[in-house]
DNA sequence: AACCACAAGAGCACTGGCAC
DNA sequence: GTGCCAGTGCTCTTGTGGTT
């Protein structure tokens, strides 16, 4: 069984256009397999693209190959999920773009926080969130807040609009669970920040998708930092499935409740200059013992898990009591075509001239 | 820094079994 | 016989670890 030994001939590979172009039809398909005269238009197509045209033809047989392999994939990859998971009320479409995920054209070979989340981060520093999908149960950047509403047993919820994505995907999203600041991509420095026990956003690939998910760090096995960058290895435990997995620091992204950390260990490194590359100590290692060893949690720390908005007033303004410091401003602008109130997450802070959505209202609309 | 070896994963090709 | 599903085999690419 199986593919025999090659002839000799250079291993034939499709276009990442040709695979777009493949899977666009695979998804107008509903996942079904196209009619033999589109697989034949289409390797007749791909034959004929500048780029194979007089040196290799494209066969019928192998656009029909690519959609069974990858309808099998698709299905295969959804039925682990679902095994893994709890069955998502409204299961993301397999086809849909993945939030968050890098792009391996824009960021070819680097890290994960060459993704929007980094490239975010490090142009706006102010305050941003990131919203747990009821999907996925997958973290995802904020882009809009477009609203909010209370239900009866008084979690206020908000109507997000996730970065990199249209309205089709908004979501109702509990505020005191699943709404928190943004985690923050780890360089390679930061991995001193990273010790057992933390809660971490981790990155987790999947054959068709690739998301951020909680997970806790189990491990840290310290390595020295070379020209490459950071080179340690982290055991994490995803929350949503237990499942464990090594990642390098580049999957990471820390909660901002570790940033004291960050500025210990600088403060330390300032007050006493070490190289460690020439001594040979791993910077990592040693600063981890001492920030993990420090007494002084500040009250950051301990509300490291803490949603926003740990309680609620009766008002309609839409502010946290606990957390206001944390909260940007937020600016409204009256979104005139859909008649609601929008939300800036960006500089934003929930006002009362935002509606308030009733429960009744929520019963009819979501 | 450059190089090499190895492992893991991705992608493609193919087969056997099953249902119609 | 045909179409589809599930699985395996082979090759290539990429990432990682070690050595020079």
């Amino acid at each position: 069984m199986g593919r025999p030994p090659g002839n000799g001939s250079p291993a034939f590979r499709f276009t990442h256009s040709e695979v777009a172009e493949m899977e666009a039809i695979l998804h107008a398909h509903n996942n079904a397999l196209p009619a033999h005269d589109v697989l034949t238009a289409l390797a007749e197509k791909f034959s004929e693209s500048p780029d194979r045209k007089g040196k290799i033809a494209v066969q019928m047989k192998q656009v029909w190959n690519w959609f069974q392999n990858k309808r099998y994939a698709i299905r295969a990859k959804s039925s682990k999920t679902l095994g893994k998971l709890d069955i998502s009320p409204m299961p993301r479409d397999a086809s849909a773009p993945v939030k968050n995920m890098p792009q391996p054209a824009a960021a070819p070979v680097s890290s994960a926080s060459d993704s929007t989340r980094g490239k975010a981060t490090q142009e706006n520093s102010s305050m941003e969130f990131e919203a747990k999908s009821g999907r996925d149960r997958a973290w995802y950047d904020v882009a809009k807040f477009l609203s909010h509403r209370y239900l009866e047993t008084s979690n206020p919820e908000v109507l997000v609009r996730f970065s990199g994505f249209g309205p089709a995907e908004d979501e109702w999203i509990n505020v005191r669970k699943n709404v928190r600041p943004r985690s923050m991509p780890c360089e390679s420095s930061e991995c001193i920040a990273v010790i057992p026990g933390d809660l971490v956003l981790c990155f987790q690939e999947g054959k068709e998708q690739a998301l951020y998910f909680d997970a806790h760090v189990q491990d840290a096995q310290r390595r020295r930092h070379d020209v490459r960058g950071c080179r340690c290895r982290f055991l994490v435990r995803y929350d949503h499935d237990q499942s464990e997995e090594i990642v390098p620091l580049r999957k990471i992204c820390r909660r901002p409740e570790t940033d004291y950390r960050l500025r210990e260990a600088h403060n330390a490194n300032e007050a006493a200059p070490v190289d460690p590359q020439k001594t040979g100590m791993d910077p990592a290692t040693g600063n981890a013992v001492d920030v993990a060893s420090t007494s002084a949690e500040p009250q950051m720390q301990q509300n490291a898990n803490t949603p926003i908005f740990a309680s609620v007033s009766q008002t309609n303004v839409f502010a946290p009591e606990q957390s206001m410091d944390m909260m940007p401003e937020i600016e409204t602008v009256t979104d005139v075509a859909a008649g609601n109130s929008v939300v800036n997450a960006g500089n934003a802070a929930f006002t009362s001239n935002v509606p308030v959505v009733s429960s009744q209202n929520m019963a009819e609309g979501n």
